[in-house]
DNA sequence: CTGAAAGCGCTTACAG
DNA sequence: CTGAAAGCGCTTACAG
């Protein structure tokens, strides 16, 4: 493969003036320049990126730490994936996945080693030890979520406690008050993972303030256990004129139990979610929800953690985003 | 941070002997490797990644393309990514993800710049540009689908050939002649996507041979179009008595649709399909399948991709595992 | 506008 | 069993 210096040679002119070509970090004269990039296009030279690496101490590489347990639901996960890889393209970064089941550990061993120059994390709890492994570690890191006590970190999210008292005024001021809400299973708000517990407390909150009954339903973790969580809470709840649903692997069953209870939507029940609009497509879901933003989340992370490597003195921020209810028509008022 | 000549000092020992005490390349003594072992651990050392790449021409990282078109169905990829990036963990390697749309122009890009050290296709076509650009990198590739024409690189993949084979002879078996057959999208056998046709011509060919008569949809590309395309398969051939499916978007709306319309699986219909028992569980499909084995396929593909990495000389393979029919019950003689 | 040279942090023949 | 030194392919003060 062609070096620096075979270009160099090629082109009749020095290392540096080919480096600082390539970088743009000097001026280099017209024809020197023409030079250099024919030498560059006739030897197809490609810069090494470990020794650039080792010579900037930059990778060019973002860590994108993933934690999959089995409570969470993978569909979803991979938009995320998908759009933190394009934006980071975009912007001259290369994205390594961190899917150890340690995310912590995960995170010590590509910064201590300079694999990455940044880190940016799924899936935040409330109290992460991910965030602390971050803190400790030389490259900076921006969390897709939200950690209580880490506001030495930068985050964006979506601002679910907006969204859960959005949903929650929604459906009050449709005239309902007797409203079952499913939500995630428990092992989640045992670990404290952020979309989760920051909507439950606010809608749960908000419902109180309006003087709305709201019956918390947790999910079940597989899938038949999920669907007989959400039968029983129909079946003791008959009265309820309206589901508040957050919990992606619910609504993917959803519009079939309804179907086979012969429950019509709006008309016998009004059900109101949160998914992205890809989510729903894909499951075709006829339901009024706040757009869950994956795109908006991911993009504006992977821009943050782009700043901040360019700048590690400017302001840590703390994105939320404001929730957007999109109206399909399956709430109504009573 | 703390180098290797760091490490070197603390210990009193020159860097060579830290390198080969790290990685084992030659005989250490006790004492001196107990050195070597504390000043490790008291300066924290952690070699650089930049540096060693340099230094060996291996980065230790893998790259995974993906390229994702809008007629595919995110959450079966996402399996394969988690289970490549655990697998290659086990082996010392990182995962990069390529995902730019133009996914040779991606693998040109992270080979010659010797950020990877071997490359992972996934989705692979039956003539794949990928696979050409591969053949032309310094590091080596692996298919995880099938590509004609590549018989020089190794590939790994279910044997949807015979998995369309063993469904059809399955229906066959419990006597149905007339089976309604959803497969993907058009477009995905214009693009000659492996799964797709391999499968379909297989599924026709024993149709023909055994005298069934197999009526091919194919699905749509949105969810809606998805939907009416099955009703107006079942509209339109009334008289079928088994379905086979092979698509994931149709299987998640399947329960549905068949409910709605009060057919009973398998009193009106024989179900048979092909999906991953993970992908069954987060949907709750209930029907007889062979299983699409994204673990093994995943696996098999990095183990294959750590050996070329180190013996280029090693004999191609090309293997196809066997598929393996999971009976569900959705399926019965008539 | 350009070059010579040191340095980034490893590995590995070579020598003992 | 161990060390001195060259080299991997870049970047970047320093000097002109």
């Amino acid at each position: 493969m062609a070096t620096i210096a075979d270009v160099a040679q090629h082109a009749g002119v020095s290392r540096s003036t080919v480096s600082h070509a390539l970088s743009g970090k000097r001026p280099i004269s017209l024809a020197t320049r023409e030079r250099i990039n024919e030498a560059i296009i006739a030897l197809k030279f490609t810069p090494n990126a470990g020794a650039k690496a080792l010579a900037t101490s930059k990778s060019s590489i973002m860590g994108l730490v993933i934690s999959i347990t089995p409570e969470e639901f993978a569909p979803a996960t991979m938009q995320y994936v998908l759009v933190v890889s394009e934006t980071a393209r975009s912007l001259g970064y290369d994205v390594l996945m961190v899917t150890e089941v340690d995310g912590a550990e995960g995170i010590t061993r590509v910064t201590d080693s300079n694999l990455v120059d940044g880190v940016l994390v799924l899936d935040v709890k409330r109290h992460d030890d991910r965030a602390v492994s971050i803190l400790g570690a030389r490259q900076p890191g921006v969390l897709m979520g939200y950690a209580e006590g880490n506001e030495s970190l930068d985050s964006v999210d979506l601002d679910f406690a907006a969204a859960g008292r959005l949903l929650v005024r929604h459906l009050f001021d449709y005239g309902h008050r007797e409203v079952i809400f499913i939500t995630f299973p428990e092992e989640l708000f045992a670990q404290s993972v952020g979309f989760a517990w920051r909507f439950r407390d606010a809608a749960v909150d908000t419902a109180a303030e309006l003087g709305v009954s709201l019956n918390i339903v947790y999910g079940g973790t597989n899938p038949v256990r999920r669907y007989q969580g959400v039968e029983e809470a129909l079946d003791r709840h008959p009265t309820a004129t309206a589901l508040l649903v957050h919990n992606e692997g619910v609504l993917v069953d959803l519009p079939m139990l309804l179907a086979q209870r012969r429950l019509s939507v709006p008309r016998d029940l009004s059900v109101v979610s949160v998914f992205s609009e890809q989510f729903g497509s894909m499951f075709s879901l006829p339901y009024t929800a706040i757009e869950a933003s994956p795109k908006p989340v991911a993009t504006r992370a992977v821009q943050l953690l782009a700043a901040r490597i360019a700048d590690r003195e400017r302001p840590v921020v703390s994105e939320l985003l404001e929730p957007v209810l999109i109206d399909r028509g399956s709430s109504r008022a009573i």
